[in-house]
RNA sequence: AGGGGUGUCGCCAAGCGGUAAGGCAAUAGACUUUGACUCUAUCACUCAAAGGUUCAAAUCCUUUCACCCCUGCCA
């Protein structure tokens, strides 16, 4: 799977453009890392690997307002996790080399310092169809901006009163080259640097500045930066001799069908306590993700097979939860879990009845795993397992019927109970003789398979499935998580997962799961077949 | 006529002038003591539309249409 910026550096290395690539993955830390991300993180760290480059991880600290250490720690900690190796750098730290870079601009007339309002340059930016007017201090002279400058460091201005600007043309049809802001004052501790700054880069000037400086050569970033290229390219070649000069390259940022990736609205959700923290496992975060049971393999399975182009496009969920089925298919620990179950009475039984069954695990035609479990005869089975009054096809309980119970034998249902509200509270059958699984010479056919769970040995859980977060008009979900009791065997719990809860679904523990409180996240339920 | 992008199967996505890859989804069937897995088959005479160039066009040219981005001292 090839993409377009791949053809590019295959070019570049091709012609000799460059010996060595280097990429990167630039976050600003003001948030989670989120599966967008791991697009970019895997589009650049693959690319770095394949072709025997470097991939840095590089925090866009430019702006103190939004940024805290906590986000460094925790996108590191998920940089890891996702397999991701290499040189993490600050833009912070080359606050000085802007900076001298900046009064090189000023040197040479290409920047100065504007003491309009606010709202005074946005007024003479123009607009789309209208040209922008020149400010009054385009004309200063070199050494009043060097002077104003130095005061802007000096913290003689208050936050908004003075900007440094790059003297470009208030003519262009790219807004984005109307003399720009290069630098605003900020009078804002630094989660790294503290006070030291009262200045601080804006993007546009700071990005380029620190993908030369790490002689990245490759610059990846989302479709919403075209218009910004002009400017990159800019401020590369006139704000002083780098060493290398990076390209960037702009592709198209990762859409889920059904989940919202805006980090303000993921914020707000965190904020709002509507989810228990940025690793909720409802959350589309690495992190949410984690939690939820998906591994990291599975989103880098899931990246290269959405691939990378320039087209805004949505990828359907289902590409995702294929991904993850795939994977836990071969390593998940099939288990048999009832969910709110239903017991079911086995009336031509003893009470001190109980026998021994082989459950195995088939996959692909292949005995994957064996393992020895006791039946008795109260059990459990799903509630959705038996139906009193079942649809066309149903191929579970109903009176009357012979259903195998799993690994064990074909029982004949001979009638339920229902409480005083007519749901049903028990099932009663009789065990076919001779009907046991592997030793079957009955020559009853059962009209389908479902599992249970021995009643002496069943321990509590509680399983979360989940729905979206968020509905498409962004408004929280209240049913994006649904808590539902259920029984499982406790030979299970030797096992610290993933488990395939039998014909339900992939699962893993819940990180609050604790022996007294059993809980389970639904990864992702498996294909149903069931029409 | 502001500028910059993008339009190939329901959803992603290859394709780079020589006659439409692949994945997901779907459908049909086989297998099945998981309605899972696995297997087999089907699924774009057509590439936003219309013209044109060419022996040959999704690929080149022209025009049109649709959608996305840009008027932060955010990134």
């Amino acid at each position: 799977m090839s993409n377009f910026i791949e053809e590019i550096i295959i070019n570049d290395l091709k012609t000799g453009k460059y010996k060595n690539i280097v990429l990167r993955f630039p976050p600003e830390p003001n948030g989670y890392l989120h599966i967008g991300h791991a697009k970019a993180i895997l589009l650049n760290y693959s690319l770095a690997k394949k072709y025997n480059g470097i991939c840095n991880l590089r925090f866009d600290d430019t702006n103190p307002s939004t940024e805290d250490n906590e986000y460094v720690k925790a996108i590191v900690e998920d940089m890891k996790w996702l397999g991701w190796n290499g040189d993490i750098f600050f833009a912070s730290d080359y606050f000085d080399i802007m900076l001298q870079a900046a009064i090189r601009l000023i040197k040479k007339g290409k920047a100065y310092v504007d003491t309009t309002s606010y709202e005074g340059i946005k007024l003479m930016r123009g607009d789309l169809n209208t040209k922008g007017t020149d400010s009054a201090c385009r004309n200063f002279s070199v050494e009043k901006n060097l002077s104003l400058f130095q005061d802007m460091q000096l913290g003689k201005f208050e936050n908004g009163e003075a900007v440094l600007r790059a003297k470009i043309d208030m003519s262009s049809p790219n807004m984005n080259m109307r003399d720009p802001v290069l630098y605003r004052v900020l009078n804002i501790a630094h989660h790294r640097k503290g006070d030291k700054y009262k200045v601080y880069p804006l993007y546009d000037f700071a990005h380029p500045i620190e993908d030369a400086i790490e002689n990245v050569t490759h610059s990846c970033c989302s479709l919403e930066f075209e218009n910004h290229r002009p400017l990159y390219d800019w401020v590369l070649a006139e704000s002083g001799e780098w060493g290398s000069i990076p390209q960037q390259y702009e592709f198209a940022r990762l859409n889920i069908s059904g989940i919202n990736l805006s980090k303000r609205e993921l914020k707000k959700l965190v904020v709002d306590k509507l989810v228990s923290g940025w690793d909720d496992p409802r959350m589309p975060t690495l992190k949410g993700f984690r939690r939820r049971g998906y591994t990291a393999s599975s989103l880098w399975d899931f990246c290269d097979k959405i691939g990378v182009a320039k087209s805004n496009s949505i990828v359907d969920i289902k590409m995702l939860e294929s991904c993850i089925r795939d994977e836990l298919n071969l390593t998940a620990k099939r288990v048999m879990v009832a969910i709110d179950p239903v017991e079911l009475f086995i009336v031509n039984r003893s009470d001190k009845w109980k026998e021994t069954v082989n459950f195995e695990t088939v996959i692909n035609s292949q005995v994957v795993a064996s393992e020895k479990i006791e039946i008795s005869n109260k059990i459990f089975i799903d509630r959705a397992d038996f139906s009193i009054d079942p649809p066309p096809k149903y191929k579970r309980m109903q009176k009357n019927g012979n259903i195998r119970l799993k690994s064990a034998y074909i029982v004949h249902c001979e009638d339920y109970k229902l409480d005083k509200d007519g749901r049903v509270i028990q099932v009663l059958c009789s065990i076919i003789e001779n009907s046991k699984s592997g030793e079957d010479i009955s020559g009853v056919k059962a009209s389908g398979v479902i599992h249970w769970v021995n009643s002496q040995s069943a321990v509590d859980i509680i399983v979360q499935q989940f729905n979206n977060l968020l509905d498409e008009q962004g408004v929280f979900n209240k049913k994006s998580v649904i808590r539902i009791n259920a029984k499982m065997d406790k030979y299970a719990l030797t096992h610290s997962g993933p488990f395939q809860f039998l014909r339900n679904g992939f699962y893993c523990k819940d990180a609050c799961s604790s022996p007294k409180n059993l809980i389970f996240n639904q990864t992702v339920g498996l294909k149903d077949g069931y029409k």
